[in-house]
DNA sequence: CCGATTTGACCCCC
DNA sequence: GGGGGTCAAATCGG
């Protein structure tokens, strides 16, 4: 409820959300392994490393930055019930009870100029320069909006620093049914779908100031409240595609797996090999994350996993 | 032709 | 009054 509610506890929690997923998908992906559709084991286990890859960003932030970039967000102390009346009598915009999460991702994509698709549909309705800051903002709300009334907005700024970085803050949640579908474990199924687009790794770092988070958001999954799912989510799959400006959108190989980018910036950046085991090394990899996520579900599991992900990943 | 993007204007808050 | 967020007409692209 407080607006205290940011990154340590809210970070953790959701990282053992992701860790869930990420169980479940590798339980999916051993099912299949010895299968017929090696298509799909490679799509969930792109998923899995997806999933991993935000954990460990998570991580990062909530226990190295610990708040060092912090925003002015005027959070409200009225808690949202996000999907309630909007206020539309008066035009008043005032910074809305929106949960906020905030993003720092790359454009791994060598040259891209947006960030990378997030399994939403966003629509830009504005831009404008910002004071202060070399590069214009981009507005975005969700495609959904009129048709599902979906309230979710997003910002997407260059960061002044690093141009390859983007600063995305997600405002409000998805209400939208289609965003819920492709983000949740639906994807895993629709794996099945021939073209898997893996999206080149995005290197993200995410901040999470949620004014409230409501608790069955949390325990159901990340869908709705989280604004970032797998960027390897086909959008095909979903029939949501994104602007054709996003440097992810074009088809890429497997070899753009975990692209770590050129300008690898120390900080908030992970980045992994690409998965390509195979075999014995599969479900080797898969005891390793089973029993990492086991033991994340325990305590202390910042640290261990700290260790193991970087031991199966090196 | 329809939907998305662009871009200048408008509106609200500080 | 200025900065930032949104609107909406014009434009673009499939």
């Amino acid at each position: 409820m407080a607006a205290s509610v940011v990154d340590g506890n809210g970070g953790s929690r959701l990282v053992v959300t992701l860790l869930g997923h990420v169980k479940e998908l590798a339980t999916q992906l051993e099912v299949h392994l010895g299968g017929s559709s090696p298509d799909l084991c490679k799509h969930l286990a792109s998923q899995i490393s997806s999933i991993a890859e935000r954990s460990i960003s998570l991580l990062i932030t909530t226990s190295s930055l610990g708040g060092a970039r912090k925003r002015s967000a005027v959070a409200s102390p009225l808690s949202d019930a996000s999907d309630a009346p909007f206020i539309k009598a008066t035009k008043k915009r005032k910074t809305m009870d929106k949960k906020r999460h905030e993003v720092r991702v790359s454009s791994a994509g060598g040259g891209g100029d947006h960030p990378a698709d997030d399994g939403h549909c966003w629509r830009k309705y504005g831009q404008k320069e910002i004071l202060g800051a070399k590069h214009p903002r981009g507005y975005y709300r969700c495609t959904h909006r009129h048709s599902q009334g979906c309230a979710a907005t997003k910002q997407v700024q260059r960061t002044d620093e690093d141009p390859t970085f983007f600063d995305v803050v997600y405002l409000g949640d998805h209400t939208c049914v289609q965003s819920q579908r492709a983000a949740a474990g639906q994807a895993a199924a629709d794996a099945l779908a021939p073209e898997y687009n893996d999206k080149p790794g995005t290197n993200l770092t995410v901040k999470t100031e949620g004014s409230t988070v409501e608790p069955e958001q949390q325990l159901q999954g990340w869908d709705t409240s989280a604004p970032f799912f797998f960027s390897s989510t086909p959008a095909t799959a979903s029939g949501c595609l994104v602007p054709e400006r996003s440097p992810f959108s074009a088809p890429s190989t497997s070899e753009n797996w975990g692209v770590s980018p050129a300008t690898s910036d120390s900080n908030h950046v992970v980045s992994f090999p690409p998965f390509e085991v195979a075999g014995d090394d599969v479900q080797f990899v898969f005891q390793e994350v089973m029993s990492t996520i086991d033991r994340a579900d325990g305590d202390g599991f910042v640290d261990e996993l700290d260790i193991d992900v970087s031991s199966f990943f090196a």
